[in-house]
DNA sequence: TTCGATGCAAAGCGTTTGCATACTG
DNA sequence: CAGTATGCAAACGCTTTGCATCGAA
């Protein structure tokens, strides 16, 4: 999804483009990547020194409610922001000393039996499935960090 | 395991037993439930009514330390406990819209092709799967609720 | 010119910590 | 009796909100 379409998007949501709003989505590039709150307005703060965070939150939520970008929960107590897609769904591999993630492209619910849900009348909306360990670099000295 | 048994545990890690503190064991009793740390304030409160929201707070890190209990992450912002245990390993459904939360015999890491994660070089310690959703009450009016 | 967006400051929420006191072992 | 556990209050980190001002359309 290009930027170009995710500004009409905005548009269309009756919301306006400002500088902040455009460098958010600039941040996001052509996805792939999740980023918190705080790298995001680090990031932005290179054009905008006087950008608040308040602001990259505010943003992050609306874009949020439009479905443009997706908020991840990595268990750090921190939200990482994605851009969402039908194309784009994946899990992560989380390193729990360095921080280091990656994309996994398995999703377990391809091997849950649906009768299974149907049978508990659950209708699922989202999942999570995030794989928490040690990455290669810190795979030798095993010692969870914070 | 049996409340005896968690109580020797915490003996052995050189921690006293307090009336707090079996209280706190009490609540999980036999396994199965998750609690958040303000429920299970709550519920003490009715044998010590003047217990700290902070005593509970440390007492479930202390256990959580000693491997006795484990955090969940529901995505919404505030940690369950639960029992752990080898045999207790489980996943979860979550109403996004009731908090109900049931458990799920079926855990993704079975059909995780484990060469992959081995080409990858990554440990895996610990990983979440949880199914949030509409519970049977809830999927006639969906609607997120908070 | 209008109404949404911003920056600032303050508050919210779950959780943690410092300290003097209370109590287990 | 020694040293851990408690309650209280304050602080923490991430996120949200109120409000006056600014600026996109």
């Amino acid at each position: 999804m290009s930027s170009v379409c995710l500004v009409e998007r905005l548009k269309k949501g009756g919301y306006r483009i400002t500088p902040q709003r455009q460098e958010i989505i600039n941040c996001f590039g052509s996805g792939g990547k999740h980023y918190s709150a705080e790298e995001i307005h680090q990031e932005i703060k290179n054009k905008f020194p006087n950008v608040s965070l308040d602001t990259v939150y505010r943003n992050l939520n609306t874009m949020r409610e439009l479905g443009i970008i997706e908020a991840l929960n990595f268990e750090d107590g921190k939200c990482r922001y994605e851009l969402a897609g039908e194309n784009s769904h994946h899990h992560h591999l989380i390193c729990i000393r360095c921080g280091m993630s990656e994309e996994l492209d398995f999703c377990p619910l391809k091997f849950l039996d649906s009768s299974l849900l149907r049978d508990k009348k659950f209708t699922v909306e989202r999942h999570s499935f995030e794989l928490y360990g040690y990455c290669s670099s810190c795979t030798g000295s095993k010692r969870e960090v914070k």
